[in-house]
DNA sequence: ATACTTGCAAAACATTTGCAGTGAG
DNA sequence: CTCACTGCAAATGTTTTGCAAGTAT
């Protein structure tokens, strides 16, 4: 997975021009618009190694399948940015926040460590709202 | 999905009695001991009858197999608690928390409008840190 | 030319559903 | 005695994998 193949550079950008987090059947869509033939398996397979190459993050939420969106969108950092994300009940779309309230180990009971913390917003998108 | 029967007593009292969120898995292998021949199909029938009944609650967790924990499980009120989720790394067990930050309106952009949010820990439980 | 990539089909999981037989009320 | 419930097998949706054919370098 390190030649840069059409379908490679299909996935890329589909998610890359995005601006927010995909499935990978929205990502197959897109992508096919380059190139016709392709196919889930491949896409899955990219999936991995961009993940790898850390050109994406995948975006796991509760009860949905998993997304993809581009790695430090909407920042300028090196290292993928924290943030959380917030998700539509209305058009089942998915959009990254860039804020956090902070580590959450508080919430915890005594003894048990705290590494990791994700929140999940869930409503109507400025669109779906309007 | 009514009538009081072994299968639907062995998975209310599979959860009741577990005190953390199991999954369906879980709870089959706890149901057995008492109805033997109890199938997973079965299981998740009556998984849906009891979320019904309000007698359980559907536990998602990202990228976790979905979980069912005792509604009100450690509070004593009428309507579900609202709480968060603690998810063990090392024992893969999750436990539920009595405790919320707030509503999280402010993560949000302009124009979006939240109406539910889910906070998920994940790190080492007492148990697994000691 | 060589070895990485692709597409397809089939396998893995979690969950749901059709159906014929079983059992609660 | 009925109709809901059960168990099994098969279907669904998401993700992974084996393999033979295709292609970037």
């Amino acid at each position: 997975m390190e030649r840069n193949t059409r379908q490679r550079q299909a996935v890329l950008d589909a998610i890359d021009r995005a601006g927010r987090a995909l499935t990978p059947s929205e990502i197959l869509a897109l992508a096919q618009a380059s190139v016709a033939s392709l196919n889930l398996s491949t896409i899955y397979r990219h999936l991995h190694a961009l993940q790898d190459d850390a050109r994406i993050t995948k975006v796991m939420l509760p009860g949905q399948a998993a997304r993809f969106e581009a790695a430090c969108a909407g920042d300028h950092h090196e290292v993928a940015h924290h943030h959380h994300h917030f998700h539509c009940s209305a058009c089942d779309r998915v959009y990254a926040l860039h804020a956090c309230p902070g580590s959450m180990q508080e919430l915890a009971p005594e003894g048990f460590v705290v590494r990791a913390h994700e929140i999940t917003l869930r409503g109507l998108c400025a669109e779906c709202a309007a």
